[in-house]
DNA sequence: CATATATTTTGAATATTATTCTGAAACCAT
DNA sequence: ATGGTTTCAGAATAATATTCAAAATATATG
């Protein structure tokens, strides 16, 4: 699935910048921006898809416009064969769970939850936390207030 | 600067629907999956974007693609005033941070953070925390796999 | 409940962009 | 160098974005 070989030259870390920066940047602007062709900024975003370079494009919604204003995070200790991640693979069908990651050192996982408030929390922890198997202890960490909150990479200026 | 009313109907959530699915997907297809005109659809979008219902479009870039294998989070205890966030601020400013969230408990912070390998984490630590005044302790904790990673939010279904 | 006012939608016209394709240029490996 | 591959530019066409006026819808007010 994963390719081994991205080979990535100056040009498409000019258009990642872009398009991490606004993933609705159109190709002609990109295409002038840089000097060149639209055409030749489309072949290179393709190509950019294929290679899975890039993922996907998603429009970012503000968590209080839909009234999620509280984040969580959990870790979660649980009794999974190393590698298996029953557990883990469980807790990401739950669609409050934005993000699930195996940690190293607790046999466990941290969880990043969005909920209405703190009773959409529990809810949450008492039904779709509750009916998942194996899982031994949680503690759950509130945030209070979201500093920076982005998933931008640092991307090499030299090629 | 944030609305206190956003006051979303049933087309609106589609409309995000669709977008926090694939935010490049273009204004026509919206239209067509909707039953609606082009030009309605550009006009909720852009009042979306003016309510800031709809904070930003980006890309999910492959980490691995840029060589960014290794991903933690860093629990950081500072001597902070509370609501004040100066440590938080600072390391925000950090470009290998991808988030920082003020958390309940501990006068600290949750940080996630993103480098190539474990040298360039213990280079972040050394360096760009290093720096950083009101740090009174770290707890870092390392990702060794990811099961899910999305911002996706739970669009309600109905009005 | 009716009417005035504001908001939203449509549909057509125009501007802009996306996409395709071909030949030229650049690149690579031998 | 030379043959093969990849990338690019430029033009032509298809599709989409954007604007705008009028119609339709929703909202407010007496």
């Amino acid at each position: 699935m994963a390719k081994l070989e991205y080979n990535l030259d100056h040009i498409d870390y000019q258009i990642l910048r872009i398009m991490q920066d606004n993933a609705r940047t159109n190709n002609a602007d990109i295409a002038r921006e840089l000097g060149m062709a639209p055409s030749a900024i489309l072949e290179r975003v393709k190509k950019l898809e294929q290679k899975e370079v890039i993922l996907q494009y998603n429009a970012k919604i503000n968590p209080q416009a839909l009234d999620q204003k509280l984040l969580s995070f959990i870790f979660i200790k649980a009794q999974d064969i190393i590698g298996e991640q029953k557990v883990g693979l469980l807790l990401a069908e739950i669609p409050e769970v934005q993000e699930v990651h195996d940690i190293a050192g607790d046999d466990g996982y941290l969880v990043k939850v969005r909920t209405n408030d703190s009773a959409g929390l529990v809810d949450l922890m008492r039904n779709s936390l509750g009916r998942i198997d194996g899982i031994i202890s949680t503690r759950t960490t509130i945030v209070l207030e979201t500093v920076k909150e982005e998933q931008k990479l640092v991307i090499p200026t030299q090629k």
